[in-house]
DNA sequence: CGCCGAGTTGAACTGAATCAAGAAACGTGG
DNA sequence: CCACGTTTCTTGATTCAGTTCAACTCGGCG
């Protein structure tokens, strides 16, 4: 069964009979990807909303210097994709790639387009999935001018906690916008506070 | 006539018939307030999308220590809104203010929902909104985590050629995530090259 | 055992913030 | 149309948060 949690979570967010919900899930290709695939590459259009059945996805940008910049993780229950690109049909700037063994639910434009056709609810299931998305990058946009180094790590670890223990701190790092140094010491600080 | 660049923009944006859009240009309250009004204020539920038919409006929030930081500009021809506020009822972390004397158009969620189940056209019109407005979000968090100030400002001049004329540096630098002071140098610099 | 990547620590450096003061531009009332 | 006060912009001196570079530690793993 590789599609329990997308079940799980459909139902708890579409007012919507079960009939629906297994024929969405099973226009859904299931797929498999160990540690390091990549499922969007820069420049690529991307074709998909990935749905993260199990595992863990990032999504990141390389700049003009050649350093990697975090966007957001997608661990389990999470969507990902880049929507401006799916939707624009528009050269992606993003990679995203998977950060450990992970099981992702592809969801097509064409497909996500139907079915907003077909049932109301998954119109109204995708908006709030769009409304979401836009709230937390309003938030992130936020804390990226308005907090310091130690404070976006905490609000990190207070959002994404589990996170924190699934990847390398390097990554957690390159999120806040911060050298892996610099979060080495903010830890550090923060650990002799706390004594 | 205060809806000309409206329903301009209506007809460039949408396959829908003229009537129509006459249909929801009439039912749009149309709002002039003068420099320094706010129309959203921080804790408040945001009750309107608005769109600028004259004049310029500031999306922004305060931060602990009392500094504000502007999300957005919205000139002529933009929409502006807390999308996730207004959404999901919840109480907004930033002000909409009028930088001019301006003119808005009000549409509140109720009528927007309504207009999505009437209008396939309209609903894919707002889709298509959302979809915008996640782009920008995510240039600007890239932004923020990749570019220096020097950047930032060539970028934002590049994109908003206008704004810079209208508002004072100090609210362009406040954008950008830096001090006044370091604007002013960052403008210094960029003169001396030229030469 | 020895290597290798991840994390830590130190020292020097740098981009931007802060604080402070002066110059220029602006609008408002007389 | 000028005078005055206010806001905006610039410039300088100093400080600071975070970067860079380099060396070292630690824990796994072949």
């Amino acid at each position: 069964m590789n599609s329990f949690r997308f079940t799980n979570f459909l139902t708890s967010n579409i007012e919507i009979d079960q009939a629906m919900i297994e024929h969405i899930v099973q226009k859904c290709v299931t797929k498999i990807v160990e540690k390091g695939t990549f499922l969007l590459q820069q420049g690529d259009i991307c074709q998909h909303t990935f749905f993260v059945e199990h595992g863990l996805l990032r999504q990141f940008s390389i700049d003009s210097k050649g350093k990697e910049h975090i966007i957001q993780f997608a661990p389990e229950n999470w969507f990902i994709s880049d929507r401006g690109s799916q939707y624009f049909k528009q050269p992606s700037s993003y990679f995203i790639q998977a950060l450990e063994d992970t099981t992702v639910l592809l969801l097509d434009e064409a497909f996500i387009l139907h079915l907003s056709k077909v049932s109301p609810a998954f119109l109204e299931f995708n908006n709030k999935l769009l409304h979401n998305h836009i709230l937390h990058l309003q938030t992130r946009i936020t804390q990226l001018l308005s907090a310091t180094a130690e404070e976006r790590y905490l609000h990190f670890i207070k959002m994404y906690p589990d996170i924190l223990w699934r990847v390398p701190q390097t990554l957690v790092a390159s999120y806040l916008g911060i050298t892996p140094e610099s979060l080495s010491r903010v830890r550090k600080e923060l650990a002799q506070k706390q004594k």
